[in-house]
DNA sequence: ATGACGTTGCCTCAACGA
């Protein structure tokens, strides 16, 4: 089976690239991140037409996570337990679901913004509770994977020029720390192979020309469990749908299983 | 070609992203 997660940067604007994309890529299951709509302007209709179920939790403008399954939705699960929340909202930033013969958990980490910012020690209370949070799945016999956009790149290798990138958030030493603290739950990192160049960068800003320049990032990740891990016979960034008009900022990350 | 930022809300600009 193949499973993809992709930060879509407007389920509304990216409707059309996204049913293409389901058309073509065939992904059995798909964590989505930054939906930027409340769960009731989620086109379910659309997204049913072409085979799949959806589960979302979306609240508005800001945010948002889905999980779309060709192979049945269960046990869904908003949030993740001891989610910190910013000022008073619990923003919708975690889904999980079992979809066939995986559980799959749809993550969008907060960006952190600048190292002197609220939202950076949000960022790592969300990190340090989704290592405690994922500490059960990661030992569980069934195949699991928190797949998403989190935020930071886990290496120099990660970044196209960490010497130019603007480098407060993303590539600090807390935010490595707090991602190696979710490893350690027992999640490791699904590396995928790029379709061109060196690095599987999975972002690249609107600005400069990034994309055509490949400055891109690579923090869309796919942590797996053993049994998942295990499972898996190819991973890659699908560069391509970064491509074109109307595009999102971020390439989906595609896994293949052997379930 | 992949081309100089894009999306949302109530909006004519600000907030946000990374």
């Amino acid at each position: 089976m193949r499973v993809a997660t992709w930060n879509i940067n407007s389920l509304k604007a990216r409707l059309d690239r996204l049913l293409a994309w389901l058309e073509t890529a065939e992904p059995d299951v798909v964590c989505l991140q930054e939906l930027k709509c409340a769960d009731a302007d989620v086109p379910i209709e659309a997204i049913s037409a072409a085979g799949y179920d959806t589960a979302s939790w979306g609240l508005g403008r800001w945010n948002g996570v889905a999980i779309l399954s060709k192979v049945g939705i269960a046990d869904v699960r908003r949030g993740i337990s001891g989610q910190p929340a910013f000022g008073d909202e619990t923003e919708p930033r975690a889904i999980t679901a079992t979809c066939g013969p995986v559980r799959v958990q749809s993550l969008y980490i907060p960006n952190g913004r600048d190292v002197a910012d609220p939202h950076f020690p949000y960022k790592l209370a969300f990190l340090k509770a989704l290592a405690a949070d994922a500490a059960a799945d990661a030992a569980g016999d069934l195949p699991f994977a928190a797949m998403g956009d989190f935020n930071i790149c886990p290496t120099d290798d990660d970044v196209w020029d960490v010497d130019e990138w603007p480098g407060t958030t993303h590539v600090t030493k807390d935010e490595r720390d707090a991602l190696a603290a979710v490893q350690a739950a027992g999640l490791a990192d699904v590396f995928p192979r790029p379709l061109k160049h060196a690095h599987p960068f999975t972002f690249w800003d609107y600005r400069n020309l990034d994309f055509p320049k490949n400055r891109g990032l690579r923090i869309d990740l796919a942590l797996a469990n053993p049994a998942f891990k295990a499972a898996v016979t190819d991973a890659y960034v699908d560069r391509n749908e970064r491509k074109g008009k109307g595009a999102s900022d971020h390439a989906p990350l595609v896994v293949d299983l052997d379930l």
